[in-house]
DNA sequence: CGAGGTGTTGAACTTGGTCAAAAGTCGTGG
DNA sequence: CCACGACTTTTGACCAAGTTCAACACCTCG
């Protein structure tokens, strides 16, 4: 088992010597337990800690002038949180739990140390921010051209090929600890529509549902209803340095 | 006048050295001129380049089921174009010309070199990575939740923002080289409305136009009606590494 | 002058939003 | 163990925003 989150986070792509492994466990000071439904920051605060999701689930938000709300992101356990506002002195959005969460703050001024000592982890850092931004891509994608169903499904898909990084079964059921209200906040949709487009994609028979626990029965048809493609399958990491 | 155009778009943020200067120098193999509306790579050809865009107007996009089109960045002159494909081998979206455009590529397997020998180039390249997926956080959040005007008066402040980091004159008016079914597939909607959004806000007096020339006349007016923030002022580089 | 691409305008239509009420779920306390 | 209250989900009716289709106007370039 490693040692830290941060190294057992990055360890899943690359080879981390001891090294680097005392080089990450310097970083992480703590590990913190937030209760559900808190807020952990707000936009505008100043980014002095980054986060590794040790457990639960984070969303980061923002508002709009008319009070609504749009969610940016879902946070999984093993994400690193905050890479998005690296290049900002305040963030941008507001992060929040969705469930009861351990959280492992490092600072953002040590990660200096990571790019002078340790190369081939800044390169692994930096691709991971952009699986981010390629997640984000995907989601504009559907949320700009496509109607209410396709962006349930395209939520539910991302959603499962993020946690079958972790956990490692295929399965293909799990809970969705976010209210419907939520979803749409993520997705461009009112609670009232999410509700419906669930209904619909039930009796088509692509998915099947109690409560907030969701099988995906036609996976295949999900898939390609949205044009469906897996980000977090793989990193490329030809090009990084070896590590010496 | 610095040496290349990779070098001066970095040394608008930080100082490069003249050690730094000689290993971006090495990157930038050529200098390449494209027609207008010319593809430069489709989505799934192999990642091996990217490029600066020296003159120009790019643009990536890519495609649904149904054959339309979502665009997802535009890329004006100084913008470094293939940072969101690092992570993969092969690229997820189209890159086309909006205009005749003069591009240098440099090849990704190089970029080890800058992460090795010069860590505060690559935290600042990570840095320009994530105000890119800030941006599209930022349209993101504007098409989940917003309407027609909001969403074309947003595209219209994010533009001349990005275009005033490298045209320093701080205009209010310019020329936007893409169609409206263009921006429609931006922002969401269809070229009929774009057209009558736009309408909309030369009737309330925000803007001013003939043919594709756009003048702010209210500015404050556009961006308190979409919140808008400037992503491109400034990077924060206080945690960079010093390049000793 | 004519052709093709682009922008504008109008009318019918569709999708999702809004509002409101009912039904289900869950935790708490009697 | 049940009753209550808060919250979430579902359902229905109506409404509004944006799409679609189509015609027409406008540049621009040959």
């Amino acid at each position: 088992m490693s040692r830290t989150c941060l190294i057992e986070k990055l360890s899943h792509h690359v080879d981390v010597n001891d090294i680097q492994a005392d080089l990450l466990e310097g970083l992480e000071r703590e590990r913190r337990t937030v209760a559900a439904d808190a807020l952990i920051h707000s936009a505008g605060d100043r980014v002095d800690s980054l986060y590794v999701l040790r457990s639960g689930w984070l969303y980061s938000y923002s508002y709009l002038p008319d009070g609504s709300r749009q969610v940016l992101h879902l946070h999984y356990p093993g994400d690193i949180i905050g890479l998005a506002d690296i290049p900002f002195a305040q963030t941008t959005h507001y992060l929040r739990t969705a469930s009861e969460s351990v959280i492992c703050p490092f600072p953002k001024r040590s990660l200096d140390e990571v790019f002078v000592h340790a190369p081939a982890l800044a390169c692994l850092l930096f691709s991971i921010g952009m699986v981010d931004h390629a997640v984000l891509a995907d989601r504009m994608r559907i949320m700009g051209r496509m109607g209410a169903r396709e962006r349930v499904a395209h939520f539910l898909l991302e959603m499962i090929s993020r946690m079958r990084i972790t956990s490692d079964d295929g399965t293909d059921e799990y809970e969705i600890p976010l209210t419907q209200s939520l979803i749409g906040d993520a997705v461009g949709l009112t609670n009232v529509y999410v509700s419906r487009a669930l209904a619909q994609l039930h009796q088509r028979g692509w998915i099947s549902r109690q409560q907030r626990r969701v099988r995906l029965l036609d996976e295949d048809a999900l898939r390609a209803s949205v044009d469906f493609s897996d980000r977090h399958f793989k990193i490329d990491t030809s090009w990084f340095p070896t590590s010496a």
